[in-house]
Formats: structure tokens, C-alpha cells, sequence
DNA sequence: GCGATCCTGGCC
DNA sequence: GGCCAGGATCGC
């Protein structure tokens, strides 16, 4: 999927939908709608204006003026998509259409339908069972090492590789960052969690913030089909150290990666760098 | 914990 | 045709 940073490029070049009113809500018949129904997202949010867009994780929220959120999960294809003036058509897999008072639209086009729709109506989110799973965001500056390395020792059977995908202990990391992060570190994937000391944990918040940040500056990965809102290609593919170099020198030249499966993904990683 | 599974599409 | 894909859940 889109990770943090594609979210995060995702939502900020969406903040244009600020102050839109929705005039229609049109879900397809296959939208990945959870937790919630069509009529339910439809009925609460039609009519009401977004007022701002957040992220948790992976998680985006377009929020109204009485504090109800659509959370949009993008899974691995999905898209959000603004449009002003001439729609691009026939396009495939839109599975969600809003329509603006002013006539402009937001589309959410998912051809694997991973991604998902639902609803958050509380303050605090927690009423959104996705939501409320989450751990904190890796790029929350009140997220401490000290908080990080507990919730880490919650899970001493998995593996670090587990660990960085686990969205539950901190949210926002994905294949790609996880693989990234645990490069830095100079961190084996398959060490467990157990047997890894604090210190070489602290060094992987850190390395995975770093990751994030820099994924962020270059507006997300852009593999195959990522876009973000407005349609612009991202770039940071060619910053990566190890993702996808099988067989090749990892990008800084410190070692050739190798690729193993863990937890049915692609797991890239240099043996001799990372202990 | 691990593997299977939900989907479609691109690439070799 | 087979393999791969940025995710996350579910059942064993």
C-alpha cells in the first residue's frame, strides 16, 4: 500500500477540500465499505462541509463540522483523486464519488478493493475499530523511545520484521519503510524481539522516523501506480537502499541484498550488514 | 506466529 | 501462464 508518506502527501495536497460542501455521496456496489453501510456514510456526511483532513497511520479522515470523519484506508492500489473541471473518463474501479456544491469532485478509485471505507463520529476516533487498534504514529513528537520500547516487549515472539509491520505497536510503517528502517539500524528481520536489547530498538524508531522523513520529502515512493491527490509522480523509488535491489549492491554500496519471505511478503535486507 | 486469503493488473 | 505487488485480517 501507499505508506505513511504517500498518506501524508495524499492528504496534504487534498487539504484543497477544506471548506467543500458535499452535495453527493455515490459508493459502487463493490466499495469496500467496513463497520459501517452506504446509507450510514451517505446519511451522516452528505450535505455537511469538510472542515479539516487528518491522518492516523495509514488512515486518512476527511472531517465535517460536527467532528464525523470518513476514514479512508487506501490498501495497496487505491487512489484519491481531486477534479475541478473535465473528468478523465471512462476510468475503472472508481468505487467512490463526492460531489461538491461548487460542481468539483473526489474520487476513490481501488482496483484490488484492499482499501476500505468506514466511519469515525467521536472525538477520539476510538469508535472506529481500525482506529482505535492503532498504536501511535511514528511522526508524533510525543511518541517517546521509553513508550516505543514498551509496546515492543508487549511482543517478544516477533520477529523485528513483524514488529515494524505491526500497526498496533506504532503505525505508519509498510514493506518498503520496514525493509528501509531495519537497514539502517543494521538490524537482522528475523531477530526476534526478545532477543534484541533496547538500545537496538531505540535505533529503530529512530532510523524508521528517519526513513518516513525522508520518504516524506520526496512525496512518497511512486512504485507502480501511487499518484497522489493531484496527480504528480513522486520520486523518493530512487532513494531507496534496499527495497527491490535483489541481488544487487544495496544503494549505498555497503553489501548485495538479499530477498527472503516473512509473513507471506518480500522481505529485503543485506546479511552481512545486518546483525 | 504462520499461511492463506481478499482482489486486479503489470511484467517477464 | 506464473509471479509479483506499498495491506491487514482471520483461522489453525
Amino acid at each position: 500500500m501507499p505508506e505513511m508518506p504517500e498518506v501524508e502527501t495524499t492528504r496534504r495536497s487534498l487539504k484543497i477540500l477544506v471548506g467543500r460542501t458535499i452535495e453527493s455521496i455515490h459508493l459502487s456496489k463493490l466499495a469496500p465499505v467496513e463497520t459501517t453501510t452506504p446509507t450510514k456514510i451517505c446519511r451522516t456526511l452528505n450535505k455537511t462541509t469538510i472542515i479539516t483532513l487528518k491522518r492516523q497511520g495509514k488512515y486518512l479522515l476527511l472531517q465535517n463540522e460536527a467532528g464525523h470523519a470518513l476514514v479512508i484506508h487506501l490498501g495497496m492500489s487505491g487512489q484519491l483523486r481531486f477534479f475541478e473541471g473535465n473528468l478523465p473518463s471512462p476510468v475503472k474501479h472508481i468505487h467512490m464519488e463526492i460531489k461538491f456544491t461548487d460542481g468539483s469532485r473526489l474520487r476513490f478509485i481501488d482496483a484490488r478493493r484492499f482499501g476500505t471505507l468506514s466511519l469515525a463520529q467521536q472525538v477520539d476516533y476510538q469508535d472506529n475499530p481500525f482506529l482505535a487498534r492503532l498504536g501511535p504514529n511514528y511522526d508524533d513528537k510525543n511518541f517517546s523511545t521509553r513508550e516505543f520500547i514498551q509496546r515492543c516487549r508487549q511482543h517478544p515472539k516477533l520477529s523485528l520484521k513483524s514488529l515494524t509491520l505491526n500497526q498496533s505497536v506504532a503505525a505508519g510503517l509498510g514493506n518498503i519503510y520496514a525493509c528501509e528502517a531495519l537497514y539502517r539500524a543494521k538490524l537482522d528481520p528475523r531477530r526476534l524481539v526478545k532477543s534484541t536489547p533496547d538500545r537496538a530498538l531505540a535505533k529503530l524508531l529512530h532510523t524508521a522516523r528517519e526513513a518516513l522523513a525522508q520518504g516524506l520529502t520526496y512525496g512518497g515512493v511512486s512504485m507502480r501506480d501511487y499518484l497522489s491527490g493531484l496527480g504528480h509522480r513522486a520520486t523518493m523509488k530512487d532513494f531507496l537502499l534496499v527495497y527491490g535491489r535483489e541481488g544487487q549492491l544495496s544503494l549505498d554500496g555497503r553489501g548485495k541484498v538479499h530477498r527472503i519471505i516473512q509473513n507471506a511478503r518480500s522481505t529485503f535486507f543485506v546479511p552481512t550488514v545486518q546483525k
